[in-house]
DNA sequence: AAATAAACTTACCATAAGGTCAACTTTTAT
DNA sequence: ATAAAAGTTGACCTTATGGTAAGTTTATTT
């Protein structure tokens, strides 16, 4: 067929384009990342890379759009019948994975909302601020009905963001601090058991 | 006085130049900032700039340091004498006053950590690799007095960094969650008394 | 007032980077 | 077998940027 055929080249050229890309966006930033070094790392020619996308910010839009559907598929949903207990640790446990399976991703996200979220400005004000306020509702549903604390739910969101999305962003700074090379699984363990604990007790829910 | 006289015009252009720079490293990134772009800024001719500092990255390592120089002042120790409770309370109210304060220096500090602390290595292996085996020791050290709960020291100020930060490197997107303008004092003292309260329960600490 | 040092400015240069183009090769469809 | 489509590539162009050189103006010292 042809168009599979045509597919399968092109797929593996934007797969091998995108990753590359993702490295130097995280490792130059968008201005310090060049077409021409983004090449290199695929190695492919510069021109080539600008056959599949027609320029630096489209291959830099393709990079965020791949990273937030990672993400949409990597982290499961938190829905009122897990009950709060559970619901946080599936959530947790997730996120802590993906911070230390897929850091690159992170990193990127975190530089775009950093620098102004040029590029994310809709999907901030449209889709995250929809999905917070659904999950501040699950929340406020299991405090209502007296299943956990009463703290405050968007509040609570903002913490376990930042505290697992810590270990992927500043893997650098965490490494380094523990005098460390690289993660291993027992450090995705230890910290996800040690987030779900205090966490779980920060909403009243601990039964260590 | 000469060299009064003089230090003070050096001074105040430097002081102009390093406000412009911070804005500029925080909105384009490192090699997106252009000297052209922080002498508009700074209200300077390029070459004028380029006069106080020899290159960019002479002008980037400046505001870096002014950085972790502000944060040095800025937040106070953790020392045994206060008990983990005030400490902790302290040092939370600090870490989020400065978030909501100074954002664009905790920003750049994140950025240079994210894409791989080229320019703070030394930093982070020495100064703060001990600054958080110093705190844990204290943490410990309550830990076995039975003052506190028994939490991961290293893990605990991982996440009261994270969690404090979070507003001030993702303030774009708190306050387009939030459909906010700009944060006001009610918001710091919510956020501070949420994460107390928060991280208090985590620790054991917590008398509400 | 003269001399010296600091502050400022203009014009310029070399390089790097994004992007285009036209030619060429390979693959696919009929 | 052949035409069309997809993929590949080197050469090139334009612009932007970091940095310099060389000079002028302003302030300070003696």
């Amino acid at each position: 067929m042809q168009s599979n055929q045509h597919k399968t080249v092109r797929a593996k050229s934007i797969e091998v384009i995108l990753n590359a890309a993702q490295e130097e966006f995280v490792l130059q930033g968008y201005k310090g990342a060049t077409v021409q070094s983004i090449a290199d790392k695929a190695k492919l020619p510069k021109a080539n890379v600008l056959y599949y996308f027609k320029n630096k910010e489209n291959i830099y839009h393709a990079v965020l759009e791949q990273t937030l559907d990672m993400w949409d598929k990597g982290i499961g949903d938190i829905v009122p019948e897990d009950g709060p207990k559970l619901a946080i640790e599936k959530f947790i446990r997730a996120k802590v994975t993906m911070s230390f399976k897929h850091p690159q991703a992170s990193k990127i996200y975190a530089m775009e909302i950093i620098q102004g979220a040029q590029h994310l400005k809709d999907f901030t004000r449209t889709y995250l601020r929809q999905w917070v306020r659904d999950k501040a509702k699950v929340f406020q549903y299991w405090i209502d009905n007296g299943e956990m604390k009463d703290v405050d739910p968007v509040s609570l969101i903002f913490l376990i963001w930042s505290s697992t999305q810590h270990y992927a962003d500043f893997d650098n700074q965490v490494l380094t601090i523990m005098n460390r090379a690289d993660y291993e699984q027992d450090d995705i363990n230890h910290v996800t058991n040690f987030l779900t604990n205090f966490i779980l007790t920060g909403c009243g829910l601990n039964n260590d």
